[in-house]
DNA sequence: GTGGTCTAGACCACA
DNA sequence: GTGGTCTAGACCACA
């Protein structure tokens, strides 16, 4: 299910992070579901379980998911936040991008052709 | 003219690329122009010498421009490369993100409202 | 396995990128294979941990190399490419080094004869 | 006559040195033929004066010009060994790379298809 | 421990 | 004065 990139430069706590957040934002993780343990996942994706726990941590103090000692760790039941946040983060940075394209020179329907073709 | 954020997690010399390839994409820059000299930009920004050294070296092998020993770092004649270049990068971004919306559940035209609204 | 001569012309961190290039183009560094750490290096070459890093950023620009932080840096799995690269710059390099032979007056035969004897 | 690249990354000095051995080399200029003065080469490339001074000072320490104080600058009359100079520097530059190239794992049969097709 | 960025400062070739 | 290379050494994020 979850799968990263060595190679990528972004951090691989990151790269989880934001592969748990969308598969919340996209239904795939439920709210209230498990998630697996810290050492599960370091042993499927064959990295350091300081890693995982460093993902896990940063989703917990975001909101994301809760952890409970010797329970494990869990989505939390407040998913739509998630996705509206996922959501906007996306749509100010496109609005940024299309800002940048104005000071190349491009038009606003030229822009609008170039980003909705093909 | 030049202005960094060392704040800002983009490492300087990264701001100061880009800043140099967006004045040339927008006009600000033109072709054959003279760059600041490398101590002189330096002092300016309030950094050190081999930060920009480093920007320069980067811009030259990008072929944005062109330094030349005892003489000067200057625009290269042909912007037009990098003005196109520019613009492909930041468009590629934006349907990448505009696809990235569509998996977060939002339809063609509620992205379309989103990003063209304000 | 490494050495420099801090004597030549061509710089150090150039000297580290042609020596690791050739490496791979004679199969003494496989693909995958994990260089020695830029502090390693450097230290056993008794120059600055920069100049490797210069070498070694330079290189995995031109992707013959991949560098992970926190993990170190590895031969690219795609090796055959930089065989090839290698080989056409040494053959253009000849040839124009053979045009400047029949501009100083030698023949096809007299420049045959002298490269190819002993 | 001259000419010379600024962009070009060898120093001015030594492309006026290469042009006017080579020059000789060929047989463009001859022997005991006078050079253009200091002042009026460097009016005509519209460079440094010091930067021809460092040419001519650079070719009369190798015996290929004479310069005489308020007469000018001439040509050796012993132009055989500067070409065969020049012929034995290229030799031995081209030997170099024919061995790289047995070394990346070109037989001498694939090594003269190379360089003598086109 | 591993790579990446940056400062401070020296020295070089070149114009 | 101009760009280019290098050393010495610090600090950071990441694994």
């Amino acid at each position: 299910m979850f799968s990263i990139d060595v190679q990528c430069r972004v951090p691989i706590y990151e790269q989880i992070i934001n592969q748990i957040e969308r598969f919340i934002a996209t239904g795939i993780l439920k709210s209230n579901e498990q998630l697996p343990s810290v050492r599960q996942m370091a042993f499927d994706l064959g990295i350091n379980p300081n890693t995982i726990q460093r993902a896990y941590t940063e989703l917990e103090r975001k909101g994301v998911i809760v952890s409970i000692v010797g329970k494990g760790s869990f989505v939390t039941d407040n998913i739509q936040s998630i996705i509206d946040k996922k959501r906007n983060e996306v749509v100010i940075r496109i609005k940024d991008d299309i800002n940048i394209l104005k000071n190349l020179g491009l038009s606003n329907k030229e822009i609008h052709a170039k980003i909705f073709k093909d």
